[in-house]
RNA sequence: GGCGGCAUAGCCAAGUGGUAAGGCGACGGUCUGCAAAACCGUUAUUCACCGGUUCGAAUCCGGUUGCCGCCUCCA
């Protein structure tokens, strides 16, 4: 099935036709690395990761680039304020950012290119922007003029003459137009430079961007990501940079990904609402925290609250409690019973993501799936061994999809058990010993003692359920 | 001020012209000592509001209201 995509740039869905064949060029817009990642990055780089994942599942030779800006005013800012070199900050998130991804399960993109490590490249693009007269210097910086580049706002959808009579545009005498922005600026002192035919300097934000990704690329991406807030100016600029540098389309399709709010605001630090996926890695299971990202479309918003996490959580044990089923349920079907609804699973799974990566729809099909295959289950509980294997497999590509399902049923099942428990502060061997009680309580028929010690603990957030093989616990 | 987006049941949420997916919750049932889980059934004649186009609109067009984002660093 065809994928179509989504167009930032029209704002239509269109057919997704690689610029060349099956060869496929994304670039997307990693992190500035001067705190730690909060939950809004982690939405960007899961939907992207799936995005990536899908891509390659579907068959396509994927070139996934995805940059560190490392030199940036925050980050020199930062590092000042700390005693420390820009690059040693830097390094150091760099280094926290592997960890979040590692925890969220996100691959390493191809390539991973820091804006340091290619300033000859940034001052080669630079040079021939100044060749062709799009770009000028004042006082060693050097500034990119936006009313030389004819399809200025073409992404954004904004006029020039518009911006301008905006009241939030910077005052900056050196430039000619306030929307001018900078390709290279002129270092003050105690900040890194770099030597130029214009200054002791460093790079403006939006040229890194537009070099690494043509440098790996080439001049005509067939994907381009990032967030919503980065369409106007970032993206906007890197359009007007790279097509005036090659005069070829930069890009053929732009995808941006909504944000996560909380109660319904974006998240800031000046709001004080600001969730660090270190901090949420406390609170729970990765796959709990994909799931919740991916149960929305990609482009909007996303509100975050414990009750979103909840039902995440919910929905994830709901999944590996049916694959746990099916490997404990006796393999004496004579013919296999879980082909059929597999197959047709799968069919929907691929048409939901093809449809411009809606992941929202994909896991409504594995909820469907699981009722369907816990039906057949509660009808005659039996499969042959070759449901295992088809059953297995579904989940095979959920997991090569979404990147969930990636454990053993009964590690995640007692993972979260566990997990629940040193959240609400019930000892272990407490809580078996109150089962044995209750167990013996209910040999002899002495209900109303079993009813106490249940009722105990569902006060205490754990439910009981008795089972042929004896009483199973879970957090509610 | 300019540009853009969103408004679907108690809650979360899919659905861009063909007669409202899915999940959570709630209620009734099967099962159970009673429960839980699982399953079955019920839970939006209707998609913020008002007009229009159409044989037909949650979906397209115009207007109104409310919320949000971007225009300054931002995933």
């Amino acid at each position: 099935m065809a994928i179509e995509i989504f167009n930032t740039q029209n704002r239509r869905k269109q057919e997704f036709i690689p610029l060349k064949g099956s060869k496929v060029g994304m670039y997307v817009c990693g992190v500035t690395v001067y705190d730690m990642c909060h939950i809004g990055h982690a939405r960007s780089m899961i939907v992207f990761d799936v995005i990536a994942r899908y891509l390659r599942h579907k068959g396509y030779d994927l070139t996934y680039v995805r940059n560190f800006t490392d030199v940036d005013d925050k980050i020199i800012a930062r590092a000042n304020k700390e005693g420390v070199s820009y690059k040693a900050l830097s390094e150091k998130y760099i280094h926290e950012f592997y960890t979040d991804m590692g925890y969220l399960g996100i691959e390493k993109a191809d390539v991973e290119p820091k804006a340091s490590e290619h300033i000859p490249q940034i001052i080669d693009m630079v040079k021939a922007l100044m060749d062709k007269s799009y770009a000028y210097e004042a006082n060693g910086s050097v500034y990119f003029s936006v009313e030389r580049f004819k399809g200025y706002g073409k992404l954004s959808g904004r006029k020039i003459d518009d911006m301008i009579a905006g009241a939030r545009v910077e005052v900056d005498n050196s430039k000619r137009n306030p929307l001018d922005f900078a390709l290279w600026k002129k270092s003050k002192p105690g900040e890194p430079w770099w030597d130029s035919p214009w200054s002791r300097g460093r790079p403006g934000w939006h040229i890194e961007c537009s070099v690494m990704s043509t440098h790996y690329l080439g001049p005509t991406l067939d994907i381009h990501g990032g967030g919503k807030d980065l369409i106007f100016p970032h993206h906007e600029n890197e359009i007007a940079q790279s097509e005036a540098t090659y005069d070829v389309p930069f890009v053929r399709y732009w995808i941006h990904n909504g944000f996560v709010t909380i109660n319904n605001d974006k998240m800031s630090k000046s709001l004080g609402n600001f969730l660090t996926i270190r901090e949420l890695s406390k609170e729970a299971h990765p796959e709990v925290l994909r799931l919740l990202l991916l149960s929305r479309h990609y482009r909007s918003p996303i509100d975050f609250s414990m009750d979103t996490i909840k039902d995440a959580r919910a929905g994830l044990t709901r999944f590996y409690e049916m694959l746990l089923r099916v490997h404990n349920v006796p393999k004496n079907a004579t013919k296999p019973r879980l082909s059929g609804i597999v197959s047709g699973f799968r069919e929907k799974l691929d048409e939901a993501m093809s449809d411009d990566f809606n992941t929202a729809r994909a896991i409504a099909h594995i909820h469907e799936l699981t009722t369907e295959v816990n039906k057949l289950l509660d009808a005659r509980p039996e499969v042959a061994q070759a449901d295992v294997e088809t059953i297995e497999s579904a989940m095979g590509e959920v997991r090569d999809i979404l990147g969930i399902m990636k454990e053993d049923p009964v590690k995640f099942l007692e993972s979260m058990k566990h997990r629940g428990l040193d959240e609400i502060g019930i000892d272990l061997a407490e809580l078996e010993d109150l089962i044995r009680q209750r167990e013996q309580a209910r040999k002899v028929k002495d209900f109303k003692k079993a009813d106490s010690i249940r009722d105990e603990l569902k006060a205490r957030g754990i439910a009981l359920k008795d089972t042929p093989d004896g009483t199973l616990w879970e957090r509610i």
